[in-house]
RNA sequence: GCCCUCGUAGCUCAGUGGGUAGAGCACAUUCUUGGUAAGAAUGGGGUCACCGGUUCAAGUCCGGUCGAGGGCUCCA
């Protein structure tokens, strides 16, 4: 994190920070690190931010790299640095931070250190002087004045308590040469196009509608129904392949369930209020697994039957607070594709391995392929249920089963759940940037609080371990990933019309219908543009709905029984026959491929 | 939930220092029957998010409510 790049970034955070000061001589400051793509410093200001005020700090922070001060890095001890920022109470709260060892410059928690060791470092440019770990450029001169900009202001807690104080965070990019910068800014552009809610308009896949709906709240349309539905076929269909049983679960159950549970002691604040019923409460499920642990129950179960895999494309209503809901990536009511495994102590190595490989062959299956991985451990002591062999030993299943898949992870330590360690898997997308999709989760709470057995061999009763997973996530969430990664532009299999037959004239249309029943006949899916544009109109409209496949009809096709075959690449393969045509295209289905 | 920004036609957006609402796309009708990313004309469509205030007059100014976007926090 000192690289050239982390630098230049880091100084021209303090160079903001010089410029925001003497715009707001009483102004406040926070901290102000460099950060993937850019940087950012928080304020506390007298007054909220404009974007004329980003025009003119810029312009500010032109001059004084233009002046190229030198960057003067020193040490300080606690009494010198409470000196010199004796007006600056958030850096006062740095450095006693810091001086009790508690924390980093950064202001995150870090491990304890001795006292008598602390050694304060600040950078001074010009008159403005940070404390601050550093490193920086040499001087203000290095930062190109074409490869820096404001992007943003936004709002933002002291240290990201929502008990504390609110800040005002400007963030800017800092790049080595305009060039760069531009690139950047492309991307941003490029990220943009893909957006899952402007496709969605644009494609006519969903909808949100806040107002008369409600937030967080999907409404499917025929086309993003469609690919739901070739999902969630294509898993199911290998679900039920895969030693996987399909089961269905009701919206609603008893508070006594969710008591049992420990779902309204411990995720009550993510539960819709109940309803009353005959005098009973009812909650909306936030979760699958009581219902499948009570199928586990209904009848007496022997070690001869596991392990057991109920899978649900379970719907739950969870409670996100209004600001965090984003499209389909968050939502309030979604479907998970859920599953839970009952396996036996000597069974639970190789389950874990399944089910890991399992999800990597559906992700790729989606185009998915470069993955990373996340085993987050037993959380401290007091927090965690079950005894500690239990964890150690689903602890090892996990990292053994990663390790064979050779995918890279890193091991969260304690970042499991008090009921379980976990894996989470996460998935680069098209334009680089990482998802978090799957997770496979130990539960040693839930078989506990459900006093969940099998009969051994031994004719006594066991515990089996419990495993919680879920593979694209939801459906919801997996659909606006899958919506960014293809740009809309989904490979042939998922695409909701395959093929729109354009005839050149009126008098084609008729061919161009028989020719959408043979296809529709094999099992494609494919329709006529009856409308009255013209052929190039039609194939920028097609072009526009990222249809893979436009097929040209005019009086040479009509002849020669053949369609003129352009994909939406702009490639154009010329006259085809038709049944070749189908055979092509089944083809490229079959492989899950794209045009 | 909190901070900032925003809310005008189905979509994307214009609307000058307050003076009776516009464009492109989409849609409909008509003309055109055109060979690989926009043929033409005409037309329908808006209680300018909602409520209140200032004013002779509010899309425009002020206050509130609801909603959205970008963040913070949280997370599938």
């Amino acid at each position: 994190m000192e690289s050239r790049l982390y630098r230049l970034r880091h100084s021209a955070s303090h160079v903001m920070a010089q410029a925001v000061l003497e715009m707001f001589p009483e102004g406040k400051l926070a901290i102000g690190p460099a950060i993937e793509d850019g940087f950012y410093y928080d304020f506390d200001l007298p007054r909220t931010l404009n974007p004329d005020d980003l025009v003119a700090i810029e312009r500010r922070m032109r001059e004084i790299i233009a002046a190229n001060y030198p960057f003067v890095r020193r040490e300080v001890t606690p009494d010198e640095a409470r000196r010199i920022f004796a007006n600056q109470p958030y850096k006062l709260e740095l450095i006693e931070g810091l001086v009790s060892g508690s924390l980093t410059e950064d202001g995150e928690v870090a491990g304890a250190g001795g006292e008598a060791t602390v050694t304060l470092t600040t950078y001074r440019h010009d008159n403005f002087e940070d404390l601050c770990r550093g490193p920086h450029v040499e001087s203000t001169g290095q930062i190109n004045p074409d490869g820096i900009k404001l992007l943003r202001v936004a709002g933002a807690y002291w240290r990201g308590d929502e008990r504390n104080p609110m800040l005002q965070r400007i963030y800017g990019t800092a790049w080595e040469t305009a060039e760069e910068l531009e690139a950047y800014l492309k991307r941003l552009a490029e990220a943009e196009k893909r957006d899952h809610r402007r496709l969605g308009t644009q494609l006519d896949l969903f909808s949100i509608h806040p107002d008369q709906l409600g937030g967080g709240l999907i409404l499917w349309h025929p086309k993003g129904a469609l690919i739901r539905h070739l999902v969630e076929d294509f898993c199911k269909r290998e679900h039920l392949a895969h030693g996987y049983d399909l089961v269905y679960s009701p919206h609603i159950g008893r508070s006594a369930l969710w008591e049992t549970s420990g779902h309204l002691s411990y995720y009550r604040e993510n539960m819709y209020a109940p309803m009353e019923i005959e005098g009973q409460q009812y909650y909306l499920k936030p979760m699958n697994c009581p219902f499948h642990i009570l199928i586990y129950k209904s009848t007496l179960r022997s070690y001869r039957d596991l392990p057991l895999r109920f899978a649900e494309w379970g719907t739950v209503y969870r409670y996100e607070r209004s600001g965090v809901l984003h499209g389909l990536l968050r939502v309030r009511g979604f479907t998970q594709d859920d599953a839970h495994h009952f396996c036996r102590p000597d069974q639970m190595p190789a389950e874990i391995d399944f089910v890991l490989n399992f999800s990597l062959y559906l992700l790729r299956s989606f185009g998915f392929d470069e993955f990373s991985a996340y085993l987050s451990t037993r959380p401290g002591e007091r927090k965690a249920v079950g005894d500690v062999e239990q964890w150690r030993a689903a602890e090892q299943a996990l990292e053994d089963a990663l390790k064979r898949s050779g995918i890279p992870y890193e091991i969260d330590e304690g970042g499991g759940a008090f009921y379980g360690p976990k894996i989470d898997l996460k998935v680069k997308d098209a334009i680089n940037r990482e998802w978090q999709l799957t997770t496979i989760q130990f539960d040693f709470n839930l078989p506990e609080r459900f006093d969940l057995t099998y009969m051994g061999e031994d004719g006594q009763p066991h515990r089996p371990y419990m495993v919680h997973r879920a593979l694209l996530g939801s459906m919801e969430r997996f659909f606006g990933i899958l919506i960014e990664h293809y740009g809309g532009a989904f490979p042939v299999w998922l695409a909701p019309v395959q093929a729109v037959l354009i005839p050149i004239a009126d008098r084609h249309r008729d061919y161009a219908r028989q020719v959408v029943a043979q296809m529709k006949a094999a099992g494609l899916r494919a329709e006529v543009d009856e409308g009255s544009d013209r052929m190039a109109n039609k194939i920028r409209k097609a072009q526009e709905q990222k249809i893979p496949y436009m097929l040209i009809v005019g009086d040479r096709e009509v002849e020669a029984g053949t369609v003129a075959v352009r994909l939406r690449s702009g490639q154009d393969l010329g006259p085809k026959p038709l049944g070749a045509l189908i055979a092509m295209m089944q083809e490229v289905i079959a492989a899950k491929a794209t045009v």
